[in-house]
DNA sequence: AGTATTGAGGACTCTTTTATCCTAAATTAA
DNA sequence: TTAATTTAGGATAAAAGAGTCCTCAATACT
């Protein structure tokens, strides 16, 4: 199991790449998913996502595209995380237990409600501004790796 | 998303129901489902991912069933999930990118990969037999809610 | 007006997870 | 030996997640 699901990381691969940018016109969903090594069609179903939730405008036609509805700054990577995933992972009890409470325990409960706050802080304390910078610091990938680029990958690191 | 799969889900509830019933004799995959209430045949292939990872012995013909293959105080939380999920929630890249790393982090590298630490540590602190005390400390349900049961949970919230 | 571009959204496919069902093999007890 | 019980394991089905493809609607530019 991962953490978030396939779709949200993409989604948040794409926003990232979107802040790195940080262009105030719109951004064609194509070229970001071209960046990322994704296919557009499905990129397009996630940032629609992010669009109904109201943290990203589209518009359609020639220099049409996406942007953010708030500068990257103020958009808190929880934000894109409840859009796409859902809050469930910081929740609900971690034994899925229905009605599991502080009344009503179950045994991991404790242990976890702690933990539950500091890995949703975690996430609300990044903003996409700041994991921009990240990346840019880094000289990172945000690029989903084909086959080829594995291949190539595992080469390297053999070296 | 939520941080287990279903069945790792699962199989933790029927580990700790064992551990509370502390059986020194094979316990029966039947009678644990039926507590649980889980389809036993469902349950039976998740139990036999323990066995193959040599948690739990197996015993086949009336009288068999299950037990530990250690003293429950022995086993760790997150060997049960280790042998259902994987490792992968410990160890990998929360936002899944091939080769991150401390050379080649991701944006959330550094803050991930402390609390990867918290988060398994959690998972290497919690026993069987803990996890079972708590359970009976408060009195706790580990059954999976039916529909009815869970229509009765909700009128009792009401009141 | 016409054409190219781009997001919206539905239909569909493929894979994985979850779940059910049936048969086989091992074992116990009469 | 026979019958009943219980796990092992394969076949299959249902549901959810991941991904593709096609058409429509909006828009910009000529």
């Amino acid at each position: 199991m991962a953490l978030l699901s396939k779709s949200c990381v993409y989604g948040i691969r794409a926003v990232i790449l979107m802040a790195i940018k940080g262009n105030a016109e719109f951004m064609s969903i194509k070229d970001i998913a071209e960046d990322l090594n994704l296919s557009a069609h499905f990129l397009t179903k996630i940032l629609q996502q992010l669009t109904q939730e109201g943290l990203l405008y589209s518009h359609r036609g020639p220099k049409g595209g996406v942007k953010f509805s708030r500068p990257a700054k103020e958009i808190k990577l929880i934000e894109i995380v409840a859009a796409i995933d859902g809050l469930e992972l910081f929740e609900e009890c971690a034994l899925g237990l229905h009605g599991c409470g502080t009344a009503t325990p179950c045994p991991l409960h404790e242990k976890w409600a702690e933990h539950k706050v500091v890995l949703r802080t975690l996430f609300e304390t990044e903003d996409l501004e700041k994991l921009a910078a990240n990346v840019q610091d880094a000289g990172l990938r945000l690029r989903t790796l084909s086959q080829l680029d594995i291949i190539e990958f595992n080469k390297n690191k053999k070296k």
